[in-house]
DNA sequence: TTGTAAGCGTTATCAG
DNA sequence: CTGATAACGCTTACAA
């Protein structure tokens, strides 16, 4: 067995309370004794006993990450890769630590989480979207459970705690960039409807448009998996039409090498024969021969952002804490974009 | 605050032990009294405290997976999402849960391990090479954790667990259906070498050749990263010179991607000019406008075996449990390989 | 500055 | 079958 706070107790001449005391740095003690003690530990090898101290303490120094994980959904891995190994840096500073769950087989996630945080397994849920439906989301705020939602969640209250990056801005900066380039017919290869990404791309392009005088009816629109091969046969099919058009806003870097994928079957060129921009980069873009043009948005920040806030929310459960972050995106120019060959 | 063993035990008007009993569902309880305390339990909504059963059974459900992390090794994070979403799938079912790890910023992996398993943090660890190296495995041994190795580890111990492929094996196959084509110059695109790995992947080629009786001088070989960029510049140089290889066998298939980016560079086309096989598909593959000609190996069960065997490690602490497993693998048939054009 | 006593919410032991 | 009573290892009053 491994040795206790009694024990430390015991070969330093103490009471165990005074042991409790060194090891949580709390003053009023006698520097004399605090070495003494500080010897004993050493000794004896003692480290603190966690499940003991959060009994006692009644908090649970554990946050569980949340997301839906489907192999096929390749997107999600690289995001789930960047968020998870994120917050595991930040929480290797501090003596949390991340307890990973991913879909189970039945989709009644509130009460999954609620039984969690009932038995005092998470002090907390870091979400990322769309693991949660408004429902969900109702729940557990009627269950007083601690959480934060990475994504933008489908309903707007200021109870609901979440950061997100600003994709209505995203859209629009990539959309202002093709119009600026003289593009006027604009396809948006969008996240499919039920994710609220999709949503916000929308209304940042048509934003755009607006604010560009621009007829909104040459935006036009496919929801689409974020998958490699939807990408591919969306982009065939659109660019069988008569009037293609010379510019596609994707929501996902993925996409992007299924539009390349179908250009070099069509023997089309990027940038010359079709412009493209990416809303979101995870990394596929790597794969492309020419640097991406796309929006950037630190995901680390994301992953960051939400450990700090749950940290604080756990571990000071008097306050009241908030966050509704939507962090800034910012235009980063590649080689797949050029103006226009003839305006329309 | 949430109801306690102590209020279902007062609704119910039984001891606090029967309640428990029902709980953990022992015998010995009669039928009558097992349903006025289920009655309770619900009526309270009441959730068995999982901290306070740690602490009174003195074991941790909960095991840690620690996996170096490094965003630019992007290879890891497939395998990582695979793995990891597998041990969270697995143990969804049972009451354990999965703690994940990355690389602290020291590289004591030993001190921390210790410490987390002290401080009953994690009832075990699932460690995947190379995180971990010779001393650190001697020291876990040494302080009597239970670990589980995903990998083959560096040491050949009977005290040491581990699954793994056989990826001795694997690369033999690779081979093996080279020579069978007539390829004689076989260029091994290999792991660093300080995985063990590429020590596997060389050894098996080595057997292929020798079985056929083949020079073995014909075998070349390079140790790159596992990115892209090596994988391209890597090819480059191997193709460049005047005895090229009609052959590549790779370590995993974002190599491939990159030989693919090479070949498309000099004009050379796979499988007409060069004829590739990958030892381990991690789902770049997809990504290639051929199908893969791979071996083939289940990271699924990598993940599930290494979870259930820490599941058992923990249950029953009293029992030795061993596991030294390296999985088959397949020669799964695609389109990047082919008869060598002209034997020599 | 230090020690004592009383929890925290379970399970284990042993007697009934 | 059921119920006291004592752990489990730590923290938090409160007392000295």
């Amino acid at each position: 067995m491994s040795s206790t706070i009694n024990d430390v107790a015991k070969l330093a001449g103490v009471s165990r309370q005074t042991v409790s005391r060194v090891i949580n740095n709390l003053p009023l003690v006698k520097p004399e004794t605090v070495l003494e003690v500080q010897k004993a530990i050493a000794l004896l090898d003692y480290h603190p006993n966690a499940v003991a101290r959060n009994l006692a303490i009644k908090t649970v120094k554990t946050v569980g990450l949340f997301m839906p994980f489907d192999v096929e959904q390749v997107r999600q891995n690289m995001f789930f890769s960047t968020i998870s190994a994120t917050i595991c840096h930040y929480y290797a500073k501090q003596d949390f630590v991340l307890q990973l769950f991913t879909s189970p087989d039945d989709r009644n996630y509130s009460e999954l989480f609620k039984k969690l945080y009932r038995e005092k397994r998470v002090g907390g849920l870091i979400l990322t979207c769309p693991s949660v439906n408004n429902e969900d989301v109702m729940e557990l705020l009627a269950a007083k459970i601690p959480f934060v939602i990475i994504g933008r969640p489908g309903l707007e209250l200021e109870q609901i705690n979440y950061v997100d990056v600003d994709n209505v801005k995203a859209a629009y900066l990539a959309v202002q960039r093709m119009l600026e380039l003289g593009h006027r017919k604009i396809c948006l290869l969008n996240a499919p409807s039920s994710m609220t990404l999709a949503v916000d791309i929308r209304k940042g392009a048509e934003e755009a448009y607006r604010e560009a005088n621009m007829p909104i009816g040459n935006l036009s629109e496919m929801h689409i998996d974020l998958t490699l091969k939807s990408a591919y046969e969306a982009t065939l099919h659109v660019l069988s039409k008569d009037d293609r058009p010379t510019a596609f806003v994707t929501a996902d870097d993925l996409i992007v090498l299924g539009i390349k994928k179908a250009t070099d079957h069509l023997n089309l060129s990027i940038p010359t024969d079709l412009s493209v921009i990416s809303v979101i980069k995870n990394g596929w873009a790597d794969l492309l021969p020419m640097p991406l043009t796309y929006i950037d948005a630190s995901f680390e920040d994301l992953g960051t952002r939400s450990a700090q806030f749950m940290l604080k929310t756990i571990s000071e459960p008097e306050k009241k804490h908030m966050m509704q972050k939507k962090l800034k995106p910012e235009l980063i120019l590649g080689g797949t974009c050029a103006r226009v060959a003839m305006p329309v």
